[in-house]
DNA sequence: AATCAATCGCCTTAAAATAGTCCATTGAAT
DNA sequence: ATTCAATGGACTATTTTAAGGCGATTGATT
């Protein structure tokens, strides 16, 4: 079983984490926005789960100290040096048959 | 020294990573749109770090699998069931003396 | 329990993203 | 090498967010 929250549901509970990255820094909204080079209404916007865009979560990130985190995504494959010799490069469009790769 | 990216730069590696999880599964940006429930626009720009929602990359982290990272941003501090007793509710608000709790 | 700052919620304007469509480019399969 | 789908890029109209500012709440400190 997936997880069933709705979209706006897990905007919101993103901005609760927000939130407590800021909290545990002990700084208010206001110092935040500035640092990070934003407005206050949009770490507002963020906190509160009621639509945000990625460049003013990129910058709060930033600001927080936490920007490593958009980069553990997608975490790259590791393999070993042998193996890299032989590795086709990773595919840069999906391929025409519809049938999908993996699940 | 702490990351020199820009936010744009950041955007854009974002980005990327978002393509090598589609990639991965396979399919292409029509397809991913529209499973996510966003426009195929949304999806390119999300990709190309052209700017996007926090709405858009919540749809498509979800069409992804991958909605589970987005609680991994501010993981929660384990304490034992006696320092549960003992501990005061955490802070919902930044408080007044500037000086910060933590670096 | 009284004070005062931190946060909320709403407003207006400017800027940016979404959605939809079309054509050009290019990777991948044959 | 040819073919054709996957992606990029641009354009317009519409919707959403950023930014800035304003009182109204409410949590934290005294």
């Amino acid at each position: 079983m997936q997880n069933s929250k709705t979209p706006v549901e897990m905007e919101a509970a993103f901005g609760q984490q927000l939130r407590d990255l800021r909290l545990r820094r002990n700084i208010d909204q206001r110092q935040l926005a500035e640092q990070a080079g934003v407005a206050l209404n949009a770490v507002k916007n963020l906190e509160n789960g009621r639509g945000a865009t990625m460049t003013s979560l990129v910058k709060v990130l930033r600001s927080l100290g936490r920007a490593d985190w958009l980069e553990t995504l997608a975490p790259a494959v590791a393999i070993s040096p042998m193996q890299l010799l032989k590795a086709k490069q990773p595919r840069q469009r999906a391929s025409k048959t519809k049938g999908n790769a993996n699940a």
